[in-house]
DNA sequence: TTTAAAAATAAGAATTTTTTCAGAAAAATT
DNA sequence: AATTTTTCTGAAAAAATTCTTATTTTTAAA
């Protein structure tokens, strides 16, 4: 668990950081909004824990920067103030959770546990796409179900992340060429259909549950049932 | 924006019920836990309150239970005690958020809109046509009635699209044949009515209240009643 | 009530779509 | 340069859908 703070106040970085780092936990602290958008964008956090009282960028700012930026990782705001407008703006700015200062460091760990805990679960961050017991590991760049780890050629792996990313919906060929081959126009082969062959042999011919369906007159769809 | 409440405390739900309901988000309540779960297994809510002191089956164990059921629905614990315990069992329970009592319900609008938001934003946005019970899924490119899940062929899929598009509405087997099969001319054949017929035989068949109405000499009508 | 037109249904032929296979071409690795 | 791996192609087999025709049923008007 990979911790960023944001925080001007040396010694409540400090506090936090040392109270974080006993259960473990991987902290980085910046002390201005500039320093926590540079560090926010170049590592990959689980949690982003950011005061909205900084020198320079402010946290509401800063939120809303990072959110502009595409970045996904939640972001738990600390406000002193407390009152409803503030929170209101926090959640706009594109905060997942806040704590009102003074906080027991019991309930920071409880919240960045939630928040982090949610990510997982059909995170963004995290660099692995799941559905059902198949995940597709995009560091590793390798497939696993049921515990087998399945190697992937290039191609496969194009096709079976956009097939993920696109769970529950049909796709169709055209779809498929455009947005994994990169191809914008018909060539009359049969090219993708192949590699959906070689796809199923890999990750569904030998588990009960299929996961890729064919839609006929449509296209493919990946889902449980 | 659904919401089910499950409150024991009638005074409370009327009244977090009145005020969510001038937000114009839909209410339902449940006084206990065995009504909460039935009502949240079968209905598909947005959102999820659930007091912690509830008769029969308590917050904790309700929120257990509809995890173990797959439930993903976001949860928001209201807990009178505020301990952190407490919080901590909630948040294990799979709770995705709590509040303590008494609360602002400014605080508990912002949370849940919180809750909701980050939901919606993951996975692919609901693509869904409805009519009465029907419903024609465009991304899965399926249709539901009554609980029912229906397979469509490309064509039956376009047509039934065709007509909830234009329920309400006498469309003619000319304006059928054009916009639904791309023809323009007569062909002579039945293909429109053989194809209605397939449609009703999915659709119509096992349901007492028919969508799909013949307007004789004219076309067919999709309609309540 | 009869009758002609319109619509619904059943069966199966024709067509389209998808899967699979074997192998050629291209790319990467040794 | 040779070998292995990956990517792609075309063709045949299998599966599913689409469409036609013929027949039965329903509707509406005489």
């Amino acid at each position: 668990m990979k911790v960023l703070i944001v925080e001007d106040e040396p010694k409540l970085a400090a506090f936090v950081k040392k109270g974080l780092e006993e259960q473990s936990w991987e902290v980085d602290v910046a002390f201005d909004g500039q320093m926590g958008s540079s560090l926010a964008l170049s590592n990959s956090y689980d949690v982003i824990v950011l005061d909205v009282n900084l020198p320079k960028i402010n946290g509401f700012e800063l939120a809303n920067l990072l959110r502009r930026e595409n970045l996904r990782t939640p972001i738990l705001m600390l406000t002193a103030l407390g009152t409803l407008n503030d929170k209101i703006s926090g959640f706009d700015a594109g905060a997942d959770d806040y704590l009102v200062k003074p906080f027991e460091f019991q309930e920071l760990i409880i919240r960045l546990r939630a928040l982090q805990k949610r990510n997982s679960e059909s995170g963004p961050t995290s660099n692995v796409l799941k559905i059902a017991d198949l995940e597709l590991d995009l560091n590793e760049r390798i497939a696993r179900r049921g515990g087998n780890r399945i190697e992937l050629t290039a191609k496969e792996f194009g096709l079976l992340e956009y097939f993920i990313r696109n769970k529950g919906r049909v796709v169709s060929r055209v779809d498929i060429a455009e947005k994994v081959w990169d191809i914008h126009f018909d060539t009359g082969t049969n090219t993708i259909d192949v590699y959906v062959n070689f796809l199923r042999k890999k990750i569904d011919k030998e588990f009960e549950h299929k996961l890729i369906h064919t839609v006929v007159g449509m296209g493919y769809i990946m889902k449980e049932f």
